[in-house]
DNA sequence: CGCCATATATACGGTACCGTATAGCAGATG
DNA sequence: CATCTGCTATACGGTACCGTATATATGGCG
């Protein structure tokens, strides 16, 4: 059937995923990515039409894992409303994924395209620790205040640089969290 | 003196400064942003070393208007606890020192100088956020989780893209808000 | 073996930058 | 008015990309 092929499509994507998480959009960059890969551009536009398809692509990996594997995990551990909070808490903060949301997120203020998947990622995963909250508080502005700090929370934690004196990150942020769980 | 000066150094930086709230540091382009001037680069070489200065010295303008003039404008304000802390919230979401603010978060991750300067610039707002929140609660972990949660939500605020069925987004802030000062 | 398909390398023209060097121009100064 | 001084425009060489076109090599198949 010819070559064998040194450089699947899933290979760009995931190095082009990898270039997104430590550089933002604008450092995906087929010959850049290709130098990583140790390969010239010659193969990337028999998989791609070009530079965006590739991105489209990357977002479509990333949506999949984050949504669809990421509540999978969760689901499939079980466990008490507390394990499991703090299963997809884990899941959502772990390397990998989480570098490429917070890069994916500061891509949406300017991405129109990349705003409306980041917002159905965001909705699946609020609906899920609606979800959960619903186990604990009856009064549903209670639900979503909460999920609110939640989501937050998850994000300010990689977002504020401020020290606590005392204090180490951890443990401030596992105080908000009994907060936000009281 | 010689030529009137039609694009003094505050221009470039002004200029520099909102293209990196809509575009992040990669958008921050010398050219480009004489283009946006109606100028050429000519003059900028005039004013700094390199691109690099410019950044710098926006980060510079950044930094004083977001900790000392703000911090300034809302003591100035006065009022009591509560109406101070809505100043200081409103001043730092208020258009654009927000979008600066924001870029700056994600620049922050990938570029060691920036993230210095981000946590000289959390850390002096956190300081003042602290000594509201000890005029309410006595016990420190509750002013240091507090303090924590009020920042994540306003960053939260921005980064997440959530719907949240019937409530608007301000609802939702709004409840949070009365959640952590509770 | 010789042929074919496919992945990859190489080469190309085009664009957008950077930073430098140089020339022109417009006011202020005497 | 002449000159001087600084801002600006223009021109340059260099680099890093994009996307295309074409050549090359590598392995399966008739």
């Amino acid at each position: 059937m010819g070559a064998e092929t040194r450089t699947p499509r899933g290979k760009w994507i995931e190095t082009g995923l990898r270039a997104l998480a430590d550089g933002g959009p604008d450092a995906v960059r087929v010959e850049a990515l290709a130098k990583s890969l140790g390969v010239t551009k010659g193969g990337f536009y028999g998989y791609f039409a070009d530079r965006s398809a590739l991105l489209e692509e990357m977002l479509d990996t990333w949506e999949r894992e984050s949504v669809d594997d990421l509540l999978a995990r969760v689901e499939h551990e079980g466990g008490d409303t507390e394990a499991r909070m703090r299963k997809a808490g884990e899941l959502a903060s772990g390397g990998r994924l989480l570098a490429i949301d917070l890069a994916v997120r500061d891509w949406a203020r300017r991405d129109r395209a990349v705003a409306d998947r980041l917002r159905r990622v965001d909705n699946r995963r609020m609906d899920y620790l609606r979800s959960l909250f619903r186990e604990r508080y009856d009064d549903e502005d209670e639900v979503e205040a909460r999920c609110m700090l939640s989501f937050s929370l998850l994000v300010g934690n990689h977002f504020l640089a401020a020290d606590h004196g005392d204090r180490s990150r951890e443990e401030v942020y596992e105080l908000a969290v009994k907060l936000i769980r009281s």
